[in-house]
DNA sequence: TACATACAC
DNA sequence: TATGGTGTATGTA
């Protein structure tokens, strides 16, 4: 039924402006908005326009819209009979006392490689500085060159969207083998100055450097400089950092007073998209219950709201965040920590049974020899397949021994109860390694 | 334990 | 023509 009312009309602009964000891809909000970035997200919105992909979004940003629908009825029914100002000093003292955890002693860097896997194609391929290049693996693209970006072009984007934002742009394929060489290479110095840090994917990490500073009498500025003129030295290729939670990149490096003044105005106005482990969806349900401007600092202003709503928002992680305290332990994950291990394959639309068998064959087959290579059995096998829809299903089952074997893992075959599958993913929970 | 969602890189 | 792969965390039932 169509209507025309004023209000209606709003509602659909509305809807339409949070899709075509979200059809933008996760790193667009991340990165910080381009100039022209509504025509940006129109090219976007328009080349996915009509495919299953579209149509899939398009359903899980329904979805969120009906969620904020729900949060905001709550939120209205839960204010009736409240004592905000009551609330917000409970919340008040709350905040004195993450305040009081506050610990300005540790030196802690976040190193961030630049357009890491672009910069390693670029010093093995001298022809293409200064180009708008990306690199692609299966169709979508792992890093564009900065000159590639200023059109748009995003990690995360599929090629031939990229293509639409920049015609001439140069497609580079993965390689992964190289990067995985150069990232040993950095994060062996990255350890020359602190033994326990912690990398975070293959081109970045955290490290304290308190230790390292103190033995060689070094202030942290003059310290990052030495870590980002070695990797320099070593590779030719540039590292950011950020001492605190700042980066500055490219080639760059920022240090945030070590004072809860200076770190409050910080975050007072860093938009909350930033905040790792807040993406397109937080951001968007955070908007509606009031985080206007999309700042850290609305959290404070919206404190009875959050506190309100502790579970879905996350009320201790969200005050911290607006203070400016995380934590500053560094310490490097051990390999018994690790909760997992999985092998997923994308493929064009099989309908036929057997080859769908055929497919899980093969990704078994790669997770046993993954699994053999690391040493590592488990006891809980995941099934997870897309259908050309985009729809995900995931299908668990836990046995009461230990599974290694490629048989076993084939076994999820009995757990599959559709058919047009585009995706298999098998994965294995684990409790223990491999005997010996 | 089973399943779905959100997120990072 | 066409939108990845690997792993973690968390809420809910």
């Amino acid at each position: 039924m169509e209507s025309n009312s004023p209000k209606d009309t709003l509602v659909r602009s509305q809807e339409t402006e949070s899709l075509v964000k979200r059809l933008a891809g996760p790193s667009s909000g991340k990165a910080g908005l381009a100039k022209d970035q509504t025509e940006i997200n129109r090219i976007i919105s328009d080349a996915s326009k009509g495919s299953k992909f579209y149509e899939n979004e398009k359903k899980k940003d329904k979805e969120v819209t009906v969620r904020i629908e729900k949060i905001l009825k709550y939120k209205e029914e839960a204010f009736k009979n409240l004592d905000v100002a009551k609330v917000e000093a409970s919340m008040d003292h709350l905040i004195e006392q993450l305040e009081e955890q506050r610990d300005l002693t540790q030196l802690i860097v976040h190193v961030d490689m630049d357009a890491f896997f672009a910069n390693v194609e670029l010093l093995d391929n001298p022809s293409l500085a200064g180009k708008t290049f990306a690199v692609v693996g299966k169709g979508v693209l792992t890093t564009a060159s900065y000159e590639a970006r200023k059109f748009g072009v995003r990690s995360g984007m599929a090629a031939f969207i990229a293509k639409k934002l920049c015609p001439h742009l140069i497609l580079v394929e993965n390689r992964h083998w190289r990067y995985s060489e150069i990232s040993d290479q950095i994060m062996g110095i990255f350890h020359r100055y602190d033994p326990d840090m912690c990398p975070a994917g293959c081109d970045e990490g955290y490290l304290n450097i308190t230790a390292y500073c103190e033995e060689h009498a070094m202030t942290a500025e003059e310290c990052v400089r030495e870590i980002r003129e070695t990797v320099f030295r070593e590779t030719k290729l540039t590292v950011s950092a950020g001492i605190a939670p700042n980066k500055n990149k490219p080639n760059g490096q920022y240090q945030l007073d070590f004072d809860a003044k200076a770190i409050k105005a910080f975050t007072h106005d860093l938009p909350i998209r930033k905040v790792p482990g807040i993406g397109r969806v937080s951001e968007r349900l955070l908007e509606a219950i009031g985080i206007k401007a999309s700042t850290c600092g609305d959290i404070y202003t919206q404190r009875a709201v959050i506190s309100i709503m502790d579970k879905q928002f996350g009320l201790v992680y969200l005050l911290r965040t607006y203070l400016g305290i995380s934590s500053n332990t560094v310490q490097a994950h051990t390999r018994e920590e690790r909760k997992s291990i999985g092998a997923e394959r994308t493929f064009s639309t099989l309908h036929k049974l057997d080859d769908i068998l055929a497919k899980l064959d093969e990704v078994a087959a790669e997770l046993e020899k993954d699994m053999q290579e690391d040493g590592w059995v488990g006891r809980t096998i995941t099934l997870k397949y897309k259908l050309d829809t985009y729809r995900v299903f995931t299908r668990a089952k836990s046995v009461d021994h230990w599974v290694s074997k490629k048989e076993e893992l084939y076994a999820v075959r009995q757990m599959i109860h559709s058919s047009h599958l585009t995706n298999i993913n098998i994965l294995l929970d684990w409790q223990r390694p491999a005997p010996p």
